[in-house]
DNA sequence: AGCACGCCGACT
DNA sequence: GTCGGCGTGCTC
């Protein structure tokens, strides 16, 4: 019999779960999967989660230590988390232990309480309130004190502090026996006060009423919609309201969004429209703030939880819908460490609950895109703009041979002053912060490379200095040049600072706005770039995609995009499906409300395929094109993709590593047929942050033996004999563009 | 991952 | 003599 061992997971990068003893005081009362225990590990102490309770026994079973402590009682993760936590860490190859920390906010992780808050109170006694308050005559502040407590009964401490009354007071109080104390968990939140709601429904269109009552018909089965609405055809009121049907039916919400910088604004719309039972989670709060959500959605006293990616790990009591907003937005995929997609966890998720999910974008992946050509997910269509309005026109100018004012081209300077003129809003789009990509010696042909990365460091100015945007690395510009001692520097292409120094000299009546993440590192600063914007006054929004992740610009006219051809020539497959997404996203901003837009699309190439689709086109035709190119290329989503990748100093040890590892992975079986292997090879970029890396990439059109593969390089990874001077990687579905 | 153990180099 | 460098091995 093996009753008394339990298996359990350690966050430690190990395959291996470990099975403790279970010690005689607990039998009655034995910890269940999902639990947090405490174990000795080595000679360390930690906290493991709960596995299985019917351990098998190891085959030379080695004595086994007993487990130290049982946090909690009752578990804190239910099946389908552990479920999902198990199903991730074999899909992505990365150790369950590890995986299942994710599930636990830092303090959990650390061992503390399950608990809300607590708070100490004060509550008045039979004895106190029947005191005659004359014998504190002598005592005025205990005398008030105790009037206080005849009205209000009780205080938290917090209260009574605001009412002025002191701690000696309350001690003094209490040691008469007038009030008592107690502690309590002090939930942050409130019944549903429905008061506080804007219950009135948004008017809706046709399609966007279709899709509304689809949603409302698949409640309860693991239905997958696509919601593929152009931009600004009011994706969000159409799951809003579908949100509130299920709320209606006393279940939650999961809602992921891209960024962290959307999240106030999005829980901002979704208060306004639920109350009080929304909730934001984000890497932005603090660990009370993470223990209290967690707490709050796992007890079911949260109706939505709307979050960035790693919300996909929270606890919901009784979840009944998941959106994932913007689900082409490559900010789902972690991208270090656990390598997972919260879109497609999200998927596996409603699976396992059997639950509806919708995937929403005006420009969705190919992978979904694919699937819902397969009819695997169910497609609703929003075609027309919420306002009534027309998708902008398009118009391609040609750059080659052309004067530019830095970046800009004549025709794109005259439009924008019409545009201000007429009182309306401008956006430049560049996807390219920094002054100019790169220093230049005139005389010699000197670049300013990074010593640490194999890029260009970016001239920034104020104070002028270069960065690189690839590792941590900054520096002065040189006096003179290193390389010819020559002072002859020239800041070599424009980036958003550029642009803006030349737009607010040519445009001196009109502000102009440059977002991009080095304007808007302090907290908050987006929000008051949003909210300038939404007074509607003429000016100029000049930024990086930034700009193009979801907001609402209803005076914007004219979009500029000043370099359209970047990413065209992409090394990686997945480039133009970026920049198809990009200049969609960016180009949705234009004409969104009575005004209509238009859109100029600057190219040394307008007559690139490619460009041509995009304009003449559409998004989906353009997507459908790159799909059959993939078909043909049997590149996913016709095939499955994993990375492999190594780092290293050395470059030849980085090498090394991966040719030995495909090796000894040949060794134990021959590679499958179907399984096609590129590399190694080293990375787009090889040198980063001063490491090499170098990595194969593994195409399988079967799923089975990609994983197989993977499975079998693992145990070799992992093996004590593998070298540990090489850091390692294993990416399944990368998507990673360097 | 962490931590201990262990085997070589430059120090009070 | 020993302090400490990091290679290697192990964790129920």
């Amino acid at each position: 019999m093996t009753d008394n061992l339990i298996e359990v997971l350690v966050p430690i990068p190990l395959l291996e779960k470990f099975s403790y003893l279970l010690p005689k005081k607990l039998y009655s009362n034995p910890p269940k999967p999902g639990s947090r225990v405490i174990v000795p590990f080595g000679n360390r102490t930690l906290v493991g989660v709960v596995w299985n309770t019917d351990a098998k026994q190891l085959k030379k079973p080695k004595k086994y230590k007993y487990i130290k402590e049982v946090l909690d009682v009752e578990p804190l993760l239910d099946k389908e988390s552990l479920e999902l936590a198990d199903w991730a860490s074999r899909y992505y190859h990365y150790p369950l232990g590890e995986v299942i920390s994710y599930f636990f906010p830092p303090s959990l992780r650390k061992g503390k309480e399950a608990k809300f808050l607590e708070t100490k109170f004060f509550e008045l006694t039979s004895k106190g309130e029947f005191f005659d308050r004359a014998e504190l005559s002598r005592a005025p502040s205990q005398s008030k004190a105790l009037e206080l407590f005849r009205t209000e009964k009780e205080f938290s401490q917090m209260t009574a502090k605001a009412y002025g009354i002191s701690t000696a007071t309350l001690n003094d109080l209490l040691s008469k026996g007038l009030i008592t104390k107690y502690v309590r968990e002090l939930s942050p939140y409130k019944k549903q006060d429905n008061s506080s709601v804007d219950s009135k429904k948004k008017k809706l269109n046709e399609e966007q009423q279709h899709a509304v009552n689809s949603l409302n018909k698949a409640t309860d089965s693991n239905t997958v919609f696509l919601l593929n609405g152009i931009t600004g055809s009011g994706k969000t009121e159409v799951y809003l309201q579908a949100i509130k049907n299920i709320i209606s039916q006393g279940k939650q919400a999961l809602i992921l969004i891209p960024e962290i910088g959307l999240a106030p604004q999005a829980e901002e719309r979704f208060k306004r429209y639920f109350g009080e039972r929304v909730l934001s989670f984000h890497s932005a709060k603090n660990e009370r703030e993470k223990l209290d959500a967690w707490l709050g959605a796992s007890k079911g006293l949260v109706d939505i939880i709307i979050g960035t990616r790693s919300s996909i790990f929270m606890p919901m009591k009784n979840l009944g819908l998941i959106v994932v907003d913007e689900e082409h937005d490559l900010s789902f995929k972690q991208a270090e460490r656990f390598r997972y997609s919260a879109r497609d966890m999200a998927l596996y998720r409603a699976k396992i609950k059997k639950i509806p999910i919708v995937l929403a974008s005006a420009t969705p992946s190919l992978e979904t895109l694919n699937n819902s050509l397969v009819n695997k997910y169910k497609v609703l269509n929003l075609t027309k703009r919420a306002t009534g309005a027309q998708l902008p026109k398009y118009t391609p100018i040609g750059l080659r041979g052309k004067e530019l004012h830095e970046g800009l081209s004549g025709e794109l300077v005259d439009l924008t002053e019409e545009e201000l003129t007429k009182g309306n809003q401008v956006l430049i789009f560049l996807n390219r912060r920094g002054y100019a990509p790169s220093l230049i010696c005139r005389s010699c042909g000197w670049v300013s490379n990074c010593e640490r990365c194999d890029a260009h460091m970016t001239v920034h100015t104020g104070p002028l200095r270069l960065h690189c945007h690839h590792c941590e690395a900054q520096k002065e510009k040189p006096k003179s040049c290193p390389s010819c001692s020559s002072n002859d520097f020239q800041s070599y292409g424009y980036g958003t600072a550029r642009v803006e120094e030349f737009l607010k000299k040519r445009f001196s009546k009109f502000p102009v706005l440059r977002i991009d993440s080095d304007t808007t590192k302090k907290k908050d600063s987006l929000n008051v770039y949003l909210d300038s914007i939404k007074e509607g006054k003429p000016m100029i929004l000049l930024g990086t995609q930034l700009l193009a992740k979801g907001h609402h610009f209803p005076d914007v006219t004219l979009v500029g995009i000043l370099d359209a051809d970047s990413g065209l020539f992409s090394a990686d497959f997945r480039g133009s499906e970026r920049v198809a997404q990009l200049m969609t996203q960016v180009a949705g901003r234009a004409g969104r409300d009575k005004k209509p837009g238009k859109v100029i699309l600057q190219s040394y190439c307008p007559e690139h395929p490619q460009i041509e689709e995009l304009i003449t086109g559409s998004y989906q035709s353009f997507a459908l094109n790159l799909l059959e190119e993939r078909k043909s290329a049997k590149t996913p989503p016709f095939s499955f993709q994993a990375k492999i990748q190594s780092e290293s100093p050395n470059s030849y040890v980085s090498r090394d590593f991966i040719i030995n590892l495909l090796e000894a992975a040949s060794k134990v079986k021959k590679l499958p047929k179907d399984l096609r292997v590129v590399g190694p090879l080293p990375a787009v970029m090889e040198k980063k942050s001063g490491v090499f890396r170098w990595e194969i990439n593994i195409f399988s059109g079967s799923r089975k033996s990609l994983h197989e593969f993977l499975d079998l390089t693992q145990t070799i990874l992992y093996m004590p004999s593998t070298s540990k001077k090489v850091r390692w990687s294993v990416d399944v579905d990368p998507i990673s563009l360097i």
